[in-house]
DNA sequence: CAGCATCCCTGGCGATACTG
DNA sequence: CAGTATCGCCAGGGATGCTG
């Protein structure tokens, strides 16, 4: 038997709704898009960094100094996947020196909601470690 | 001038709202709650399987024979952290052949919306690979 | 049926030093 | 100021075989 007449056969035991809607929640719930908003935001210092330029601290340095921890080749390559997956854009001021600021797209500030709840669900469901003042 | 200084003439110079609300934020939405939820579901194979136990598909067997490509130890790994975050539950039926199901707890429910968020927010802003049956 | 034991391998992350 | 360039670690995951 193969897959598709093994969760043909199950979702018959289990009396979900329709098969089709069945087979869709499996595939598509489960599977892309969950691990795409995973990969998106997933990094190490990603939720940090987008936070931070939510809220206009959007340079390098700035970020780089208040993210304690946080090495500049990890910043770069955080900033520049959130640049590739479209959160974020990059803008370069010609000028000396050097001055560079990221901005919100469409798509990022699409994604503060989702970020909310993200943290808002953590918050309610775990004990954080409160750090009313950042070590 | 200390991080916590640097802070404060940051947020005077970005003219945000109160100093604790920013200070609050950066830490919070940045820090701990996203890294929690991400945590929680980030496991390769855990939408998949979360979402799978949703839909009363609840057996060790039953997940193993439907997602293809996942193994019985990464099955079995991801399955105890969701236990361990307190997600799922796991009951063991005591009769011949070993019987075990897994349920939602109180928990895992509450997550059904977040990650019903995560998943709507990646199909609106990306564009999924249709795979309108398994492989 | 529902796992556990073992070995291996890659990618994300960290530390440090250098540059246009 | 805003990054590159190297080097190196190690936890998450994959492959395979064994067990109560």
């Amino acid at each position: 038997m193969d897959r598709i007449a093994y969760l043909k056969s199950l979702q018959q035991r289990k009396q979900s709704a329709s098969f089709d809607h069945f087979l869709s929640m499996v595939n598509k719930v489960g599977n892309c898009p969950v691990r795409i908003t995973n990969h998106v935001i997933g990094g190490k210092w990603k939720p940090v960094i987008f936070n931070l330029i939510v809220h206009d601290v959007n340079r390098f340095g700035e970020i780089f100094r208040i993210v304690e921890g946080l090495s500049k080749k990890v910043l770069t390559t955080q900033l520049k996947e959130l640049e590739a997956d479209g959160l974020i854009v990059r803008k370069v001021y010609d000028v000396l020196p050097q001055k560079v600021e990221y901005e919100l797209t469409e798509k990022g500030r699409s994604f503060i909601p989702v970020i909310q709840e993200m943290c808002n669900w953590a918050i309610q469901n775990f004990q954080i470690a409160e750090q009313s003042s950042p070590k």
